[in-house]
DNA sequence: CTTTACGCATGAAAATTCTGATTGTAGAAG
DNA sequence: CTTCTACAATCAGAATTTTCATGCGTAAAG
C-alpha cells in the first residue's frame, strides 16, 4: 500500500514515513502542494496524509480540487491547530479522517489502516478469490485452507493483483507498488519478473495454477475464470 | 498496561508511580496539566491518574478538553476535597471513577485493575489461549498450570500479542507499547528481539514453544492453531 | 518462411535487509 | 561493595530482494 505524506516540516515527515515504512507501508512525501498535486496525478495513492497548512497555500483549497476530480477518496487531513471548523470542513470536502498535531504514530498507524481497509477491502479484512484467500489482518495467505509462505513482497504483489483481478497491471505500474525506492527511478524493473515468477511458484504448489498470466507487451494480468 | 500519573506533589505522584511499577503497570508522571496533554496527545494510555487540582488550572478543564477528543475513556480522578460536586462534575464528563485522597494504594490499585479490565478485556479477568493463562488481577502467567516469571516488559508483550492473536504485529507497534520514553521512540527498536527470545525461551522452558514467529519483513505473530 | 527485435522466463549470484544471540551497561537488590 | 537483573547496543549469520546473464516465445517485417 502506497501513501503519500504532504507536510513541510522535514522532521516530522521523515518520521511518520519512517514509522510507516516499517509497517509496511511504501511512502512518498512531498513538502509542498504544488509538489503533491504533480505526484497524486501521477499516482493513485492508497492514502494521502494531508498537512492543513502549508507555507504555499491552504490545504482545503487542494481538497477542494481533488474533489473536483473525486479523488478525494483516502485523504486523511493533519492539522496544527485542533480547530473544530477546520475538522468539519475538512470532513465536508471529503476527507475521510482528521488528526489533530501532535498525534502519536500509532494512532496514525491505526487511521490509515481502517481508511485503506473501506477504501479497498469494503470494510473486509480478508480478499478471496475461488480457493485464494488473503488475511490483511494476520498478513497470511492461504490456498485452499492450506497456508502459503510468501515474502513481503510477494505479499504486496499478489494482494495487488487480487484487489485488481482481471485488469492489466503493466510492469511498471506493479513495480513502483511495490518499490520501497522514493525516487522516481525508471531504472531497472526486471525484478518483478523474478517476484512474479516466485509467486506463481508458490501458488502452483498448492493448487493455484494459471492465476497470473503474461499479456505480451502489456503487462500482467490476474485472471479469474 | 501503560499509566498516566497526573500529580503535583512529587512524593505522592513517586509513591504512586513505584507502588504501581511494582504491580507490573508502566508509569509515566506528569507534574503540571500543560505536560500532561501533551503525554495524552502523544500516547494512548491504558489509565490516567487525574489529581483535579494542580498549579496550573483545574482538572475538569482538563477533563473537558479530553472529552472533546473522545479520550475521556480509562480516567480515574484524584482530589483532595471529597466533594460531591466534583464528583459528579467529573463522572459527567466522562471519567470512569473517582478516589478522595487520602487512599489506599491497594485501593487505587484495584480501581485501575478493573478500569483496564472493563476497557481492554470487555470486563474479563483471565485471558486463555490453550496451556497459557494470564491472570490480569493476579498479574500472573500460568503454562498448564505452572506459573511462569516473566518480567514486568515480558508480561507487557506476551498480554499485547495474546490480545492480538493470530495477527502481524510490527516491530513499532510492539515497541512502543512496551516502552517508557516517547522521545526515543523513532530511534532503534532493536531491544524488542531480546524481550521477544526471552519470553519465548521462559515459554519453552514450560513446554508451550511456538507460540510466537517471526514473520520475517513483517514483524512478529502469536499463533494459535 | 525466415529473420529480427523485443518482451518474458529462469537460475544463480550479489547486494541488501532482517533477525536473534552475544555482549555491554546502568541501576536495583542484597 | 558486590551481585543480580533489566534493558540497550552491537554484530554475524540468515533470509530476502535485486541484479545479471542466458535462452525461449511472440509478433511484426522482409
Amino acid at each position: 500500500m502506497k501513501i503519500l505524506i504532504v507536510e513541510d516540516e522535514a522532521a516530522l515527515s521523515s518520521s511518520i514515513a519512517s514509522y510507516l515504512k516499517q509497517e509496511n507501508y511504501i511512502c512518498e512525501t512531498a513538502a509542498t502542494y504544488a509538489q503533491a498535486l504533480e505526484k497524486i496525478d501521477y499516482y493513485d495513492y492508497d492514502c494521502l496524509l494531508l498537512d492543513i497548512s502549508l507555507p504555499d497555500g491552504n490545504g482545503l483549497q487542494v481538497l477542494q480540487a481533488l474533489k473536483q476530480d473525486g479523488k478525494t477518496d483516502g485523504v486523511i487531513i493533519i492539522s496544527a491547530k485542533n480547530s473544530l471548523d477546520d475538522k468539519i470542513a475538512g470532513l465536508q470536502l471529503g476527507a475521510d479522517d482528521y488528526l489533530a498535531k501532535p498525534f502519536h504514530l500509532s494512532e496514525l498507524s491505526a487511521r490509515i489502516s481502517a481508511v485503506i481497509r473501506r477504501r479497498r477491502f469494503h470494510g473486509e479484512s480478508k480478499i478471496i478469490v475461488n480457493e485464494i484467500e488473503i488475511d490483511t489482518a494476520a498478513k497470511t495467505v492461504k490456498v485452499s485452507g492450506k497456508p502459503a509462505e510468501l515474502t513481503r513482497k510477494e505479499y504486496d504483489l499478489l494482494l495487488f493483483f487480487m484487489i485488481n483481478k482481471n485488469r492489466v497491471l503493466s510492469k511498471n505500474a506493479l513495480a513502483e507498488h511495490i518499490s520501497t525506492s522514493n525516487d522516481e527511478v525508471f531504472d531497472n524493473f526486471d525484478f518483478i519478473y523474478t517476484h512474479i515468477k516466485n509467486v506463481k511458484k508458490k501458488l502452483a504448489a498448492l493448487g493455484a495454477a494459471d492465476y497470473l498470466n503474461s499479456i505480451y507487451g502489456m503487462g500482467y494480468k490476474f485472471e479469474v475464470r
